[in-house]
RNA sequence: CGGGAAGUAGCUUAGCUUGGUAGAGCGCUUGGUUUGGGACCAAGAGGUCGCAGGUUCAAAUCCUGUCUUCCCGACCA
C-alpha cells in the first residue's frame, strides 16, 4: 500500500472478527441499531447494496419464468396450525399479535415467519386443474422471527428476503425446480457476489421444517465460519394434503400438487462483509458495487480541477457506476472514507493529471496504484472492474481451499478444526446421534452432503462411530 | 435463558467512592487560510445524565424496578 499514516477506525480482524465485522458494519454506515432490541435499520448505503443483489437476484428468478406477487404479513393461528413439522419447527420463534387497538383478538395472528401456508391455501383455491400449473410464485418481502441472539445482517429479528414458492403437477418437475433454483442461488453468489460456494443436500436435522429434503448453498467466511447463503426446499405433495391443493389430470383423475420453496436473505450482505472485508473496511465486488468508481479531485479549490472533475464523470457515467466526492474534506480522509465504503476503484484527478492528461486509478483489492492517460480509461477502467471482480473470488475460493481439511476420526477432526478453522471433510454413517456428538465435542454441525458427483470416499467407516460410513458430508461451525 | 460489564451532547468518554451550577476530545455551524493519505485559526450551537419510582432541603452520584447494548455460555434451518 501506498505510503503515508493510515488511520485505525476499526479492530483489526485478526484481533477479534466479531469486533471488526461490528465495526465495519457501522463504520462503513451500513445499518444502526433500531428501538427494538435485534432490529436494524439499514441505512442508505446499506440497502443500495441489497438493492444491488436483489436486482441481480429478480433478474434471474423472472428469467427462470417467475412471477412476482404480494401475500400479507399476517397468519391466523389456525392456519399456521395445518402442517404439524411446520408449525413445530417456527412456533417458538414466532411473533404473536394479541390485539387491535384495545380489543383483544378471538384468534391471535401471527407475523409472519415464512409464508409457505398462505400460499398452500391460495393454492388450495386456484388450482383445479392440470391446466393451472406450475404455479411459479415469487415474494420479496420482510419476515420475523423473535431469535435470541441477534447480530446486524447475520441474524436478526427482522429480515428481508425473498421467498419463492411453487406448485407442479409431478414430483419430477418439483425436484427439477429446486435444484434449478438452488443453480440460480450459486450463481449469484459466485459470478455476482465473487463467493465460492458449496452445493449439496441438508441432512435430516438441518432440513426446512415439513421439507422432504433441502438444498443448500454454503460459503466459509474469513474466520472459519460457514454461513449457510441460500436454500431450496423440496415439499413433495405434504404440505398438498395438509392443505388440501389437488387437481384434475388429463385423465380427469385427483392429484396432489407437488411443491417447492426457496429463500435468500439479507443474510448474504453479512457474507459479502466476511468474505471481501479487511482492516480497511468493506470491499465490494464491482458487479455489486453501487458506486464502482469514486473520483477524487485533489486541490479541488484551484481554478479548473473541479470542473475537469465532472467532464470525467459524465464521460464515465455511461461506462460503470461512477460517483464523485466534491465534499470539502481533505484528499486523505477522502481514500480513507472510499475505502472504509469499498468502493471497487478511486480515481484521483489534480492539477498535475490535468497538466498530464492522465488520472490516477486506485484499485480497494489489493491498493495497487496506475497512471493512465486520459485517453486510455474508457477502456482500461472497464478492464480493471473486471479483474478486481475475478481476483476477489480467486482469493475466496483459495481461502476456502485453504481452508478444508479431510479428518477420518474424531482425534483428527478435533485437531483440524482447532489448527485451522474452516470445513471439515469427513464420512458419516447417517445417525443423528453422530451429528449430535460432533457438535457436543467440537462445536461443528453437518453443513452439507455433496452431491453424488462431489462425493468422496475418505474412509470406510463413519468419523463418530464404527459404522460403515454412507456419505462424505462437510462440516464446520457456523453462523 | 444463565453468568459478567456498561448506558452522561451525533460519537468516544471524565465526573459517581465522599449527594450541592455537567466538563473534555472528535463531529456539527459560521468566517478565513488550506488540499497528492484523516488540515489550521477564530467565534458559536448542542445535555430532561436510558426510563420509572424511592430516600433527601438537594440526586448523574445513594436505593429499587425496568429497558437496551456489549462479552462469555446455552439455544437457533
Amino acid at each position: 500500500m501506498s505510503k503515508g499514516k493510515f488511520v485505525e477506525k476499526i479492530t483489526a480482524m485478526e484481533d477479534d472478527f466479531a469486533q471488526w465485522y461490528t465495526d465495519v458494519v457501522s463504520e462503513a454506515e451500513l445499518v444502526d441499531y433500531g428501538p427494538v432490541r435485534g432490529t436494524m435499520i439499514m441505512r442508505p448505503y446499506g440497502f443500495s447494496i441489497w438493492e444491488s443483489v436483489r436486482d441481480e437476484l429478480d433478474r434471474q428468478i423472472k428469467e427462470t419464468g417467475h412471477v412476482n406477487v404480494s401475500f400479507p404479513l399476517f397468519i391466523p393461528e389456525s392456519l399456521l396450525q395445518k402442517e404439524k413439522d411446520h408449525v413445530d419447527g417456527f412456533a417458538p420463534e414466532v411473533a404473536w399479535v394479541t390485539h387491535g387497538g384495545d380489543t383483544e383478538l378471538g384468534e391471535r395472528i401471527c407475523v409472519r415467519p415464512t409464508s409457505e401456508v398462505l400460499f398452500c391455501e391460495y393454492y388450495s383455491k386456484h388450482i383445479n386443474s392440470y391446466r393451472d400449473l406450475p404455479k411459479l410464485y415469487n415474494q420479496w418481502s420482510n419476515v420475523v422471527r423473535w431469535e435470541k441472539t441477534t447480530r446486524p445482517f447475520l441474524r436478526s429479528l427482522e429480515f428481508f428476503w425473498q421467498e419463492g414458492h411453487t406448485a407442479h403437477a409431478t414430483s419430477e418437475e418439483a425436484k427439477e425446480e429446486t435444484s434449478r433454483m438452488l443453480d440460480v442461488y450459486a450463481d449469484v453468489l459466485e459470478n455476482y457476489l465473487a463467493i465460492p460456494v458449496l452445493k449439496g443436500t441438508k441432512t435430516e436435522s438441518e432440513k426446512f421444517a415439513g421439507a422432504d429434503y433441502t438444498l443448500t448453498v454454503e460459503t466459509l467466511m474469513h474466520d472459519g465460519q460457514a454461513l449457510q447463503s441460500g436454500t431450496s426446499h423440496m415439499f413433495g405433495d405434504g404440505f398438498a394434503k395438509a392443505f388440501d391443493i389437488k387437481y384434475l389430470d388429463k385423465e380427469g383423475k385427483e392429484q396432489y400438487v407437488f411443491q417447492t420453496s426457496w429463500g435468500m436473505t439479507t443474510r448474504v450482505i453479512g457474507a459479502l462483509i466476511m468474505v471481501h472485508g479487511d482492516n480497511r473496511g468493506l470491499v465490494i465486488p464491482p458487479k455489486v458495487a453501487p458506486t464502482q468508481a469514486l473520483i477524487v479531485p485533489i486541490a479541488q479549490h484551484k481554478e479548473g480541477v473541479l470542473d475537469k472533475a465532472y467532464d470525467l464523470r459524465d464521460k464515465l457515467n455511461n461506462l460503470v457506476r461512477v460517483d464523485i466526492d466534491a465534499s470539502d474534506h481533505m484528499p486523505g480522509w477522502k481514500f480513507n472514507q472510499s475505502e472504509m465504503k469499498g468502493y471497487p476503484v478511486r480515481i484521483e484527478l489534480g492539477p498535475k493529471d490535468i497538466e498530464k492528461e492522465q488520472v490516477v486509478l486506485v484499485r480497494r483489492d489489493t491498493g495497487e496504484k496506475e497512471f493512465v492517460p486520459l485517453e486510455d480509461l474508457e477502456s482500461r477502467l472497464p478492464a480493471l472492474l473486471e479483474d478486481i471482480q475475478k481476483n476477489l473470488f480467486d482469493k475466496a475460493f483459495a481461502h476456502r481451499a485453504e481452508k478444508t481439511s479431510v479428518a477420518t476420526n474424531m482425534d483428527e477432526f478435533k485437531t483440524a478444526l482447532k489448527e485451522n478453522p474452516g470445513f471439515i471433510k469427513a464420512m458419516w454413517c447417517g445417525k443423528e446421534s453422530c451429528e449430535e456428538q460432533i457438535q457436543e465435542e467440537t462445536g461443528a454441525t453437518s453443513r452439507l452432503i455433496p452431491f453424488e458427483n462431489e462425493q468422496e470416499h475418505l474412509s470406510d467407516t463413519c468419523v463418530c462411530c464404527e459404522a460403515e460410513a454412507t456419505d462424505m458430508v462437510y462440516w464446520a461451525r457456523a453462523y
